[in-house]
DNA sequence: ACAGACACTCTCCTTTTGGTGTGTATAAAT
DNA sequence: ATTTATACACACCAAAAGGAGAGTGTCTGT
């Protein structure tokens, strides 16, 4: 994937995880959604939801550990406009909204697991490689 | 994973990513780790040293597109510290310098290959929903 | 009458992020 | 003598991210 280099030598011996078309608006989109949906706080929002199913707003605050309620209900927005939450108002007063994943989102959730379970596996190996770098340099 | 709710017909139904012990000082070291591979020029650099091997600053710098030389030096480094790239310097003038994934970098970029298949796989489903959000609200 | 619950919104402020442009060391080439 | 190439570092500045706290509407409970 990405085109360029104007060293000829590199080029070839590529292998991409995709097969690309390499339509460039295209490829803005994914690098645009990339770059949403690798936010810290989607990431722990998706998988609060998948650990507990549905949940409330303030249910979400206290279980996402340090979000803030401008941030929470702003990746919920992004989340929702994205389609990967549904927030469902209940007309009630006091008012009751609640969140759930749509397939789309637990989709998401799964790919990202790959990402999870490497930082649960690896994470000795980089404070090593941190404890390594900062003695020697 | 993650504790907490005080809402009690929450908890259970979990079956979280990977089996957890629950020592909160691995778990911020575990989200500082996902902070910032999730990176968006880190997951960039690491996609192009996958597809082109071993590559010097420059061409770095040209290969992923539309990074500044400051966010390459910066990205490099933390990278670096993780254990995820190996940097060489040749003592040679002008100077030579390049880059390789290390084991665990590629081991990392093997990860990621599951969320970028996802955003290749979902984004006309993104698109839609983006549309359907935008028209109904 | 007043406080409380809920799901926000709005404003203010600080921190972080990131771009640009300049400087540097050194030897070879012009 | 000047230019070129390389891999940065450093300083300055604008923009974006994000936290804290107060306010809002409406009904219920005291």
């Amino acid at each position: 994937m990405r085109r360029a280099l104007a060293d000829p030598d590199i080029e070839k011996r590529s292998e991409g995880p995709v097969p690309e078309t390499f339509d460039p608006a295209l490829e803005k989109l994914v690098e645009d959604i990339i770059g949403k949906v690798a936010d810290k706080w989607t990431m722990l929002v998706i998988e609060t939801l998948e650990e507990n199913g549905t949940l409330r707003f303030t249910q979400l605050g206290k279980t996402v550990s340090g979000i803030s309620q401008k941030m929470l209900t702003q990746t919920l927005r992004r989340m929702e406009e994205d389609g990967l939450v549904r927030r469902t108002v209940h007309p009630v007063i006091p008012p009751h909204v609640d969140y759930a994943l749509t397939p789309l989102g637990r989709s998401l959730g799964k790919a990202f697991c790959g990402v999870w379970i490497w930082a649960e596996k690896h994470h000795d190996e980089i404070r090593r490689a941190r404890a390594m770098f900062k003695a020697k340099g």
